[in-house]
DNA sequence: TTGTAAGCGTTATCAA
DNA sequence: TTGATAACGCTTACAA
């Protein structure tokens, strides 16, 4: 069986208690003891049992992650980032692939809890989970109003539409298509929709949005772009709302020898690290991920440690366009 | 505070063991008692403390996954499946980014163990860390020799290397470069340049293998790329043993002019979802990712649930060949 | 059919 | 500077 304190203090011929401190450095501990101490541990290749300790002390240094998925370049960069922080801070990291399935999301919630998890980071696309208003547990949400009272970390999706839409027009785009997802849903993202829609109406031009359904495959997204072509054979510029599907653009535009950028000019959103390996030259708004991941976070652990004060519940971080060849 | 059990029993006038005889459904509970203890529950919104269930019973249910990233797309889709099944069996994951770094592959493990992991799944590019052969401990590997005892999972790399190879001589090709990962590391990956070679040399080919190190960054492979280009001006087919390394090696073709199929064959390795998604004309290897999940995460229940018997130490799964645009 | 009591491995309190 | 003891919330003998 694997060895426990109390083995420990057996063989260092001292008590459990003060093995304890000499784990946790706690109270006054002579040299030798500490050492005989730490001698036996080696021995028997002890390692305290973190269950027992979070057990007692009632933490248990976890921190849940929901998210669509990890497969998802954007939440697999994000997802990185995270485990990353809360692992140099001491934190683990109980990750939840909820597909953006509501029932899904319910029951991580729970077994979160039950797992006593000292504070939930989510996003996803759902709204409306009441259950995110758990008392006492911290909670951050990423891209995502989760309740009234939960702080919020995103970038600033008004300010990329915006630049994507400006850059386009800039460079004399005159029927510019937008492609986003469901606006129902009221997710931060529909910023992106309104900023464009905001600068098209202030230049005089008329906004044309494309909704693709929450839970579109790769086909349903080929024939709302092939729609685009045929309803619109004029459009010179499309923006859409995440680089995946700007990637079906390109693609789409290429089989009906429409070129790049000169006829069309196509912008995506996100910047992922694997969109700029694979698809560099495709023009983007980078979003910075690594810093939504490191202020989500700081808030979480703000909010665990009781330090409510200075929390701010928007909390809103610059975007960078990358105006490359497609634009 | 939260409710326990205690609270559960008073509200419902009954032992903390009649509650917890209804919460695991043991042993004989009238239909009226019951009934008071699920009322008493939902009033108080109770829910079992599992990190205190976890002590008693000795099992916590909690899978380490210990992979070098989320943001990287066949290791984010991996995963995804590998939380996706464990979460239908009712087990929890413990996320780890490694890096590829010994260091952080260590703490993990030691971390993990410490959390009281009923077992870990490891992937990833370092070797001989022998603090896997842990007593007791169920480990498997996804393409990954961890110690002489420990099951391995991984797709057929030879056949997908033979595979690629056989594609590019079969459509003429003379001049066919290989691009892989440096080769003592003696991960099962390194079968394809193994399968590469053979190939070559069955077919009267000179083979040509150019190695990237193991943390290599974007414009180092860029920079191996141009090197091949220039030390090899007739080259007519290059086979990357990732779709990262293929779109990079597709863009520089595109900048010096080279087209592509007709002057140039391109084959990467890997098909992700989300490379399908961003670059579906390139041909490509593709590995059965769902499936390598299945087999890794049935394997290792078989280990925890101490059925040893018909446990393969290797497990090799079949690929399947996607002779798209670039070939 | 239900209850009492002990124990899982740890830490904190208090006393020595 | 160290040790005995109780407690964290749960489950399982054993008893009733």
């Amino acid at each position: 069986m694997k060895p426990k304190i109390e083995d420990v203090a057996k063989l260092a011929g001292v008590s459990p208690t003060t093995v304890s401190r000499v784990l946790n450095n706690r109270g006054y501990i002579s040299e030798k003891t500490r050492k005989k101490v730490h001698d036996s541990m080696e021995q028997l290749n002890y390692y305290p049992n973190e269950i027992a300790r979070s057990l007692f002390i009632k933490k248990t240094y976890l921190i849940g992650l929901i998210f669509p998925s990890t497969g998802h370049p954007f939440y697999g960069q994000l997802i990185f980032h995270l485990e990353n922080i809360c692992s140099s801070l001491g934190y683990k990291v109980l990750l939840c692939n909820s597909q953006n399935r509501e029932d899904k999301e319910r029951n991580y919630l729970k077994m979160l809890q039950m797992n006593q998890v000292d504070g939930i980071i989510a996003g996803a696309h759902n709204r409306g989970i009441e259950e995110y208003e758990i008392p006492k547990l911290p909670v951050v949400g990423i891209d995502r109003n989760l309740s009234s009272k939960t702080p919020v970390v995103s970038s600033d999706n008004y300010e990329g539409g915006k630049l994507a839409t400006q850059l386009l027009i800039d460079k004399g785009c005159k029927q510019i298509i937008h492609i986003n997802g469901p606006q129902y849903l009221e997710t931060p993202a529909n910023l992106r929709r309104n900023a464009y829609e905001d600068v098209m109406r202030a230049n005089k031009l008329n906004p044309i949005t494309y909704e693709f359904p929450l839970k579109s495959t790769d086909e349903i997204v080929i024939n709302i772009v092939k729609q685009i072509f045929d309803d619109h054979p004029q459009v010179d510029a499309i923006f859409a709302s995440d680089d995946l599907i700007a990637s079906k653009v390109l693609r789409e535009a290429r089989k009906r020898n429409i070129t790049i950028p000169q006829h069309l000019k196509v912008i995506g959103y996100d910047g992922t690290e694997t969109t700029r390996m694979m698809l560099p030259e495709l023009s983007t708004v980078e979003q910075p991920i690594k810093e939504i991941a490191e202020k989500a976070v700081e808030i979480i652990i703000k909010q665990i440690n009781g330090e409510q004060e200075d929390i701010q519940l928007e909390n809103i971080l610059p975007v960078k366009l990358i105006d490359s060849e497609t634009t």
